[in-house]
DNA sequence: GATAGACTATCTATCAGAAGATAGTATTAG
DNA sequence: CTAATACTATCTTCTGATAGATAGTCTATC
């Protein structure tokens, strides 16, 4: 992948979790990495494209994440809400799959699709790391509410606040 | 309030939990209630109006249905739950708030405002009925994320399976 | 009771800006 | 030379917003 083709998907992902799908436009992204908008689209044809890419970027990014916070501490609700956390606490604050989920009613079906694919990606593996499902469903529904509400207040620390005693009561 | 004023915070607030705040526009608003674009503004003359108006109503709605529920049943996280499953079970399936929270990092000053209430409202009801403000974290967050996991993967009974195990674990 | 004025609600028409997308052209590296 | 990359220029559509006209309703005064 060329290096300007990861600086769009850079830029598309910041302002995706800014203000999801409609929240961009080719324009402010060719901005961002110092082009124009018709070079936007030779990279990426159509907005769809682009947004799928960065979904699809997002998800693997995130698997090797966990898989990372496993190997140091082998509970796997720790690693998930490790992972999470280090979203919460940057400076985008939310994960644009979260952004995108939330008013995924009205995005492009293509779009859509990775949006379901990484909400499913994050079940499996949980299950597959010996989570129940019912377990699975529960955490990540409170990490991916706690990094809205957090954003919402505009306070990251709320993230820590729910995940902590969510954490706490599960290891009994 | 006008009917017709009524009528437009309705097709405002549908159109907010399809596709955020950029996913409506006067014209659809307008068309949704029989109108012109013009004469949505003679009720709310800024798209901020209109979004913030929607908010409130939809927080003061929410409160009024916790108290409701609560009448049902004394359990807190019981009545939070299930008036949030109201939501995520019905043609809109997810709260606007939740959706403008995801997003509320590029939402003008007066909508992002209206949503921070929201759930500044939520946690200090929850607080008010005898939850430690870290349950009242908890539980939030989950039935938030529960919505947008739910929503994400187009399956309403996700919500169910998210909150089931929650509402179990903290009746002990 | 009738009439003048003000208010309410909607309309038509229009503006300036931003959006996604395309066609055709220029530049540059191998 | 040619292939990859980025450009200029432009199109159409949609957006929030405003100005001004119109019709109906209410109210207060004669």
């Amino acid at each position: 992948m060329s290096d300007m083709k990861t600086a769009i998907m850079d830029a598309a992902e910041r302002r995706i979790q800014l203000g999801g799908f409609g929240g961009f436009s080719f324009r402010e992204v060719a901005a961002d990495v110092g082009i124009k908008s018709a070079s936007v689209h030779y990279h990426f044809p159509t907005k769809d494209d682009l947004g799928a890419a960065v979904l699809r970027r997002w998800s693997e990014h995130t698997s090797e994440m966990v898989d990372e916070e496993l190997k140091k501490d082998p509970d796997p609700v720790k690693a998930w809400t490790k992972a999470f956390r280090g979203t919460a606490h940057s400076d985008a604050h939310i994960c644009p799959c979260t952004v995108l989920g939330a008013a995924s009613q009205d995005l492009p079906v293509q779009v859509a699709k990775e949006v379901k694919n990484f909400f499913k990606m994050c079940q499996k593996k949980m299950i597959a790391q010996g989570m129940s499902p019912a377990d699975a469903a529960n955490v990540l529904s409170t990490i991916t509410g706690a990094m809205v509400v957090a954003n919402a207040l505009r306070d990251a620390s709320e993230y820590d606040r729910a995940t902590r005693e969510l954490v706490r009561s599960r290891k009994q």
